[in-house]
DNA sequence: GCGACAG
DNA sequence: ATCTTGTCGC
């Protein structure tokens, strides 16, 4: 696939001023609502699925639609990206990408750091995604560019972020221990995030709950939409891609493969 | 000044 | 994210 929006690709090189300035242009051309092109209901998954060892074989509902998980890993001085699409329950293509890693981690600045290999991984991508499944945040971020928004608005893809924890903005409710299985709480804008008070900006959702050694309990995933999907679409659309495992499948696969690639 | 902070 | 073995508990 093809980067459609140039301008907007990561530049480690600029500084922290011109890289929040660009973030709110990524944010004014970001769409949060639905605009058709994804339907939780058409993705529900049942059970997990295997990782192949090699070329994954191109089978699949030639119709049905393509979820594509990425996930990043770092060695020495040097990012790696895994892509895994998915469609209905099989794994119907794979990349891998790989940058320089220029800057540190700064909150808030993660897409400068790591979508360079994302890009990278995407760009050597054959078939074309539905849905991007990033890790980290969307529209949960200081100026409602989080790495999903910004990866999404470069290809103009639908995208959702996936993250383990929350950077920015206020749980309706508390998150504290046991939420029960599927339990959805909204995440809303708050003085940290450059949107209306009260803006529903994306879930935390207990994809599952079981005992952990140090903890009594596991902590939800937040999601939240990067470009393309509403709110409320992107925690159905995790929901139904999650089969039995705290992450949601694409993610997950692509978590194992980054791990492999990297040996 | 104080606190918070995706991966 | 990454450095890292065994170990507690369902």
């Amino acid at each position: 696939m093809d980067v459609v929006r140039t301008e907007y690709l990561p530049d480690p090189s600029l500084d922290q001023a011109e890289m929040k300035a660009q973030q709110r242009d990524i944010a004014a051309d970001a769409t949060f609502e639905d605009d058709g092109a994804v339907d939780p209901a058409a993705l529900r998954l049942d059970e997990p699925i295997e990782l192949p060892d090699g070329d994954p074989p191109r089978s699949g509902a030639a119709d049905a639609p393509i979820v594509v998980g990425v996930d990043q890993a770092f060695t020495d001085g040097t990012a790696i990206s895994a892509a895994i699409a998915v469609q209905s329950g099989s794994v119907v293509g794979r990349s891998i990408g790989r940058a320089p890693l220029e800057i540190p981690y700064i909150p808030g600045l993660l897409a400068y750091r790591e979508a360079g290999a994302i890009v990278d991984a995407l760009e050597s991508l054959t078939v074309d995604p539905s849905l991007l499944m990033l890790d980290g945040s969307g529209r949960i971020h200081y100026r409602q560019a989080g790495i999903a928004t910004h990866v999404g608005v470069l290809f103009d893809v639908p995208a959702v972020g996936v993250a383990k924890s929350l950077l920015c903005g206020r749980p309706a409710r508390s998150l504290e221990n046991p939420l029960p299985d599927g339990t959805r709480v909204p995440i809303l804008a708050d003085g940290s995030v450059e949107a209306p008070d009260g803006t529903v900006i994306g879930h935390a959702y207990q994809s599952r709950q079981f005992p952990t050694p140090a903890r009594r309990h596991v902590n939800p995933l937040i999601v939240s939409p990067g470009h393309r999907v509403s709110a409320t679409t992107t925690v159905e659309t995790v929901a139904a891609l999650a089969a039995g495992y705290k992450l949601p499948e694409p993610t997950r696969l692509a978590d194992r493969a980054v791990d492999v690639a990297e040996v």
